[in-house]
Parts: structure tokens; sequence; C-alpha cells
DNA sequence: TCTCGGTTGGCACTCAGTGTCTTATAGTGA
DNA sequence: TCACTATAAGACACTGAGTGCCAACCGAGA
């Protein structure tokens, strides 16, 4: 019998054993519970619906993923911070790439499992548009290009992703993506910079006065809060 | 007792008042079927799933889109033939502006209905970058490109619609999606062509005999065909 | 040994979605 | 006007996902 904390674990390996070898409509929840002994109820308190149980935590995932975004400097531009975000993604499909692919070889058969991973897909890049609206500004013009930024980003790590999954797993995911992200945001930023800053208070100047070690981050809050 | 053909319209009618009156969870698909004045078998066989019944026919209006840009003639350039299907889609929901604020409403606090509603316009994305490729190639460098492209299309429209509907359904959206959509692209077109056209067989030359009077498709088809 | 908080099991229940057979209806040709 | 046919609708039973509820269990501490 498995100790209380590995239930999540074996059922997720039940699940997805289950699902490659005779589907995922042809299995039921039962099914699951009893191969990984436990009782069909206790599978529904580690899971909302039969989709989850092959999927990373998104949940979780996408916590640490605001929390990355709400932590970081703000002296960092903020497309490095999300794509450092859109890498820390890639590291957990990477963490167990034998899985990884096996859950894309379902969710590429199975529709409702597709659009599962889209919904949760589609949550990563809400939260990094309301992160460069936050972070540069949400007056119309600059919104929807903050909305297309974020749909290219998780695009191109989708991409990359499943790129590299359909090729069974093999060679440095990571650096791939982060080679793609890098090229689309140099395409890409003089677009989202060049045409639309706004020319309300260009000519204000903004005058700081400080100690001459005072650390950079300092300098930086002071700045944020001048304006 | 409703006249045949117009069931699935009286059944959509229902379940929208239903779930405004009372909530979409809270709604069974017997109330719907006995509001609509049907048997609950007959609402399934007009819907897949309790979710379609308030959506317009995206299936449909897919495959439109896909005819759309299967028959597109390729002297026009494929960003502006996908703009004009992206403007078929706003044109159904411009249609009956009540109605798609009523859904809109439903949309942003159902997550199921959301979720829906994202696995719909992730296919017309697919169907846009699909399109691309065809067209202007799917060797890797523009492959992705064409994602990302698509993505922003996409983005872009559902932008300019969310706000439109926001605002109650109130002006030409038409109007305000092509011109949101033709200034995005203005912005991103320089960035899909210029820095990766294959260099391969860049001083090929083609000639096309032709009479005079011949019709400019016709040319097309036996330029198209010649490479 | 008792108790307390959290996890699991067991059970019953609702309701979405499907398969299948029967019935009604609209359209078509004679 | 009538019979015939294809198609839409009804009736009914059945599976399985997801939920609510209560009881049993387990480990930790007093």
């Amino acid at each position: 019998m498995p100790v209380r904390r590995d239930v999540r674990r074996s059922l997720t390996a039940a699940a997805l054993d289950l699902f490659l070898a005779q589907g995922f409509d042809e299995t039921t929840v039962d099914q699951i519970a009893e191969a990984a002994g436990v009782a069909r109820r206790t599978f529904f308190r580690h899971f909302r619906v039969k989709e989850d149980a092959i999927f990373p935590d998104h949940d979780a995932m996408l916590r640490e993923i605001v929390a990355h975004l709400e932590t970081a400097s703000p002296l960092v531009p903020p497309l490095t911070t999300i794509t450092e975000a859109a890498l820390m993604v890639v590291d957990t499909y990477a963490e167990d790439p034998e899985t990884s692919v096996k859950r894309y070889e379902l969710t590429r058969r199975v529709s409702s499992l597709r659009e599962h991973e889209i919904a949760a897909t589609s949550r990563y890049q809400r939260a990094f548009a309301a992160f460069l609206n936050k972070r540069d500004g949400a007056e119309e013009p600059r919104r929807l290009r903050h909305e297309v930024i974020a749909a290219a980003i998780v695009t191109t790590h989708n991409h990359v992703l499943r790129g590299w999954l359909r090729g069974g797993g093999t060679g440095d995911v990571r650096t791939r993506t982060a080679e793609a992200l890098s090229g689309v945001l140099a395409g890409l930023e003089p677009w989202l910079d060049d045409h639309d800053r706004p020319a309300d208070n260009q000519d204000e100047v903004l005058i700081v006065v400080t100690r001459r070690r005072t650390p950079l981050w300092k300098i930086a809050q002071e700045i944020e809060s001048a304006r």
C-alpha cells in the first residue's frame, strides 16, 4: 500500500499508462483509482477533473509564474522577466522528458485533453499581458500590443516545446526556447517600443538626488515612486 | 409548438435566458429542453455539449473560414485573405449585437464557457497558420513566424471584439477590427518578410509566355504551377 | 490513553452525454 | 389525394463524471 504523500504520483502514473494503453475515453476513473490502489473518491480529491490527472500541476505552476512576475526587479526589462518565466515552464517539462513525451502523444490524439492544455496556456498568456500592462502602461494603443507580445511569447514557447516533444524529448529545450524567444522578441521589440510612446509628459523632468554609494535598486525604487 | 426549423434557434434562446437568469451550472439540459418545448434528446441532436448551446455555430464558421482561405486567389496577399476571414467572424457577432453581448457576459463569468471559446478561437489560429505555411512556405524559420502572425491576428481580433462587447455592442466593430489588424500587421509584416527569405533560387528566372488578353488569374495559375 | 486535524473510504445522488428503437413529419412522385 | 421515403424528433434506458456527506482511519501531541 502506497504511502500517503505518493497517492497523487501513483494516480498520475496509473492514468498515463491506462490512457496510453486503452484510450482516454475508454478509461474510467474507477479503473485509474483501482490501478493506483485507491478509492474512486480519492481521485477527485487530488484532481478536479479526469483531464487533470496527466498534466503537471498547472495551477501551482501558474502561481509560481505570477509570483516570479510580481517579485521581478523593475530594473530588469519586462520582456526578460517574461522570458525567464517561460523558461521556468519549459524546465518543468524538461525535468522528465519521457513522461512529457507520453503526455504529448495523448494530447495530440484526445481533443478534450488538447482543449484542457490550450486553456492552461491561455492563462499564462493572460498573466504575461497583465504584467506588461502593469509595467509599461495600459493605455489603449499599448494594451493591444502587450496582448500580441504575450501571445507571441506563448506561441513561440509552445512551438519549440512541441518540436522537442515530437522529436522524442532529446536535446536542450531550454536553450532552444531561449534562442527562439530572443529571436522573436528582437523582431517585435522595436514595433512595441517605437511607435506609440505616450507624448504626454515627455518634457517633464525628473531629478533624483542621492548619495554616491546608494545601491541601484534603491535609486530605482525612488524613481519608480516619483512618477 | 415551434416549427421544425426553428428548434435550434429556440433552444439557443432558452439556454441563454436560463443561463443568465439562474447560472450555467444551475441550469440543466432538461430545463432548457422544456423551455424550448422539446425533448431532452433533441437538445443533444443540435449541440454536442451543453456549452455549445449559446455559441454561434463555430463549426460551420470554421468551415466557411477554411473554404475562404482555400478558394482565395493567389494574387491576393495572404495577410489580406486572413484579414478578410477574421472580418467574417466579426460580422457574425455584429449581426446580433444584443445576443453577442449577453453571451459575452456569460463567458466572462463561467469558466467552462470561457475555455470552450478559447478552444474555438485556437482552431481559427491553427487554420490561419496552416494557410500561411501553404502559401509562403513551411521551412523552419518561417513556420514559427507564421504561427506568431496567426496568434497576433487572432489576439487582435479578440481584443477589439471584447472591447466592443464590453461597450455594449455599439459602433462599427468591423471597421475598428480592420483598422486594428492593419495597424498590427503593418508593424509585423516587415519582420515576417525581410529577415529570412530563402536565398536558394533567388537567381532562377521564370519566363511566362501568354496571349495578350489572357485573364490575370490564368497567368497566375501558370506561374504558380511553374515553380 | 484520549483527542484533534487531515486524509481516505464508502455510498448515494445528480446530471451530462450516448445508443437504440419507435414515431411523427415534410417533401416527393404518381 | 395518397402512398413512400428520408429525416427530425420522442421515449427510454444506460454509463460514467463529478459532488456531498458521513464514518473510519492515521499520525502527532497532551
